[in-house]
DNA sequence: CCTGTTAAACTACCATACTAGTATGGTAGT
DNA sequence: ACTACCATACTAGTATGGTAGTTTAACAGG
């Protein structure tokens, strides 16, 4: 025990980010009931750092504590999932408006082979027909954040990422249920372009039909996994 | 213990409404060394309630606990201010815009009564020269979240709060330095009359210059209590 | 006086025992 | 068959003891 704390930081961080995958990845499935010695028991670690892990995972909103009674993993909200797209939406469309102002060079080559390695993911996967979904939420993942870097708010990305838990396990679905990737790569493309060319009219256009993609698609993902809906 | 329990939610929340609100009216300072079992022995409760409180204190960056050695109140960081504003100012501006267009009937009572408060409070203060910069903040505060509601964003309010700490130090650190509220109450008032004119441009740019008073002033207030700040 | 060492006095972290609410299933009484 | 009640087995909340890492300050040697 004492070993694996050093690799891998706190036993509250390590329970933390084990609990918040299996969520993310829907192992752990909205509406499922656990409990803290359930997971302790689990993971080989004692309560208490279970029991931080599920509060922090609370004010995240990925978990619903109900005091003396249980404790379940929160069904999608698709209000939440909206308020959080809403915030999203408007901030990284004053990000992108500062990137096309002032875009640093080193982060066009981080960019760059950003975009090449979704390009790849997206090839992997037609070809082999694997579940390549995680690995193409990371790189999308990566791609925005790269955004705010650049205009030194990577701390921002940060923030919003705590506020839009429900937003991104409704975008996880929704890339492991649809096969069609082409959209999001093409517009990824798009906005560097436009990034490149400074057209800040366009870009914030296309950054908000971006981050509308999913809007589109949600009543399908509710249909087909109603479970997972509150 | 447990009446008190009882009326007053549970341990945790007490512990850690008192913890914030010490650290937001200064009377903790920044920059203080704090520990669990004091802060245990203070309040009369077991250490396992403030730790976890804590915790979510320390996720608002109002804490900064490092392992094995202490925690001390953080002093406040004007580019973690710098973020949060900006967020707040983007997200705002769209927030007016929206209330612009429809703004509900009883809403209307809400907002027109505490700018009645507000300019009540300001004067109080000038006559008696009290203290009532607090109250002043809750009002200021209370103004906003109105807007909030309006447009069913309620909850982004909550949100952007969480993210909000430093900069609401800073606020009410330059509400019981500067003895002008005027600015502020006649802002209010402005962008409750463009609301109804539902003048959209001009009340974007006025909750713009708004959200940016503070920015105006940070300067004088490093100056002033260059203790707190990092 | 200065510097390197060490031991003691902290700290937060974790494990575990206990408390007090809550859900549930069985049973006695109707 | 149904209901009210109670015993029991959960749950999260809280208290507390022990551990390991960090800081501090006393002290030895230069």
């Amino acid at each position: 025990m004492t070993a694996r704390q050093n690799v891998r930081g706190s036993t509250r961080d390590y329970s933390y980010n084990i609990i918040r995958n299996k969520i993310l990845r829907l192992e752990l499935e909205p509406g499922t009931k656990i409990s803290e010695k359930e997971m302790a028991d689990e993971l080989n670690v004692s309560r208490t750092p279970i029991r931080e892990a599920f509060m922090k995972l609370a004010q995240e909103e990925l978990l619903d504590i109900i005091p003396q009674s249980g404790t379940v993993v929160s069904k999608i909200n698709l209000e939440h999932v909206e308020e959080g797209r809403f915030i999203r939406e408007k901030i990284e469309k004053e990000i992108v408006t500062l990137v096309c102002s002032n875009f640093p060079e080193d982060n066009r080559f981080k960019l760059e082979s950003n975009l090449a390695m979704q390009r790849l993911c997206s090839d992997k996967k037609n070809l082999h027909n694997h579940l390549f979904d995680e690995e193409f939420f990371q790189l999308d993942e990566e791609f925005h954040q790269i955004l705010f870097s650049s205009c030194g708010k990577a701390r921002t990305w940060e923030m919003l990422q705590m506020l839009n838990n429900h937003f991104n396990r409704l975008r996880l679905l929704r890339l492991s249920s649809d096969s069609n990737w082409e959209i999001i790569i093409s517009q990824h493309h798009e906005i560097y372009r436009l990034i490149l060319n400074q057209d800040v009219d366009r870009a914030r256009k296309i950054m908000e039909e971006h981050l509308n993609l999913v809007v589109i698609e949600q009543n399908e993902l509710r249909k087909t996994y109603p479970q997972y809906f509150i």
